[in-house]
DNA sequence: TTTAAAACAGACCAACTAGTCGGTGCGGAA
DNA sequence: TTCCGCACCGACTAGTTGGTCTGTTTTAAA
């Protein structure tokens, strides 16, 4: 397997993102990826018509693999427990596992970069950008109607609200956890999530 | 006053700061800058030694600005209550009242945008992002503490990533308020994070 | 073995970048 | 009135950028 074309593109998405999540997609030059996959302009050239080409290519893979975590974590949290409540808790509790994990902090989210950088991108890849957080937003929104309906919670909240409350605290934390370079800001975010959730809808004799 | 240096300097930093927000640090261009403002490439350097030179002083400026904002808010939800907690959700309605007053998308967070550039930075520029982030915890950490010792929680929390939560939100908010062209997102998110308080600190009969 | 397409090499280019530098005009001190 | 210095001008430069183009190698089918 001398020439694989698929592999080349794989490091070559795989470098770029590494590359913009540390300095930006302006920051992020061609060159830098040509250094870091070891291959010359004619390479990278081949695989992606222009940068712009790369950047949507990546958002949409990062797109897909975001919703892929997502939507498999919710499937486990769901096979783990019958009661709706259980299964929001798991899933937050089982992202806290991953984040756990971390030595250094997370290099941050690909979408975060872009909305930073917004006016660089085309209204195609502003409108991916956007559509994904609602995206997110309805994968958790139906799961918090649920358990609304079983547990009253103790202040009036709104379903699609709460639920982009767990990207904000996901972003914010990112952010946070490399500003001050340290790798639990997330993990521990999440808890605070976590806590607020049961503090919302667990009744008061299970506490 | 024909000439007046300070103001153009200002006009400079002022445009800077929402091509940056708009566009990234590197995707910012000096000639950006001149267009906006109408000066030249003279005027620019006579203000700023270098680009970066600049970034810089908008840090600073960013950063004195936003300890102010957060120092003068604690300062006036202690004048309106003396109990630590109503201070606190005092403290986040206050904040909550300046985002629910946008029309459009917060332009986004200074250091945010840094942080998702951060290779291009010096180490100094990063430390200063880092003790900002660190200055805000404590601003709020101490009050966290105070309502602690009078009001028991419900759950264990420490004072300090409590406090980081507040920076979290906020960080998160604006990155999602952006993304999906949505201005309430930011005054919904605290409210979030206001409840999250009082279910944890609030005493029963009060509620 | 031939052949056509895919995968890559690398010299080259036009446009753009931050930064320089000699000069201009104006307001106030002497 | 002279003179000095601050604020500003704008042509210029050296280096970088994304992107092109021509040519070479590799792969797999015929």
């Amino acid at each position: 397997m001398r020439k694989d074309g698929a592999a080349t593109r794989e490091k070559i998405l795989n470098a770029a993102q590494g590359l913009i999540l540390d300095r930006g997609y302006v920051g992020m030059t061609v060159d830098h990826v040509l250094d870091k996959v070891g291959i010359t302009k004619g390479a990278f050239f081949h695989h992606f018509k222009t940068k712009d080409d790369l950047a949507r290519a990546l958002l949409t893979r990062y797109a897909e693999h975001d919703e892929r975590i997502y939507r498999e974590t919710r499937e486990r949290a769901e096979k783990l427990s019958d009661d709706p409540l259980q299964q929001v808790l798991l899933f937050v509790g089982l992202f806290q596992e991953m984040f756990d994990a971390l030595t250094e902090p997370y290099p941050g989210c690909l979408f975060a970069s872009y909305v930073y950088e917004l006016q660089q991108f085309d209204e195609d890849t502003r409108a991916l950008i956007g559509s994904s957080f609602t995206k997110w937003r309805e994968l958790l929104k139906e799961k918090f109607e649920a358990v609304a309906r079983k547990y009253p919670p103790r202040l009036e909240v709104d379903a699609a609200s709460l639920a982009d409350a767990f990207t904000v605290v996901l972003e914010g934390a990112f952010i946070t956890s490399k500003a001050i370079n340290d790798p639990k800001v997330v993990s521990e975010q999440l808890r605070h999530f976590r806590n607020y959730v049961e503090l919302l809808f667990r009744p008061r004799a299970a506490v």
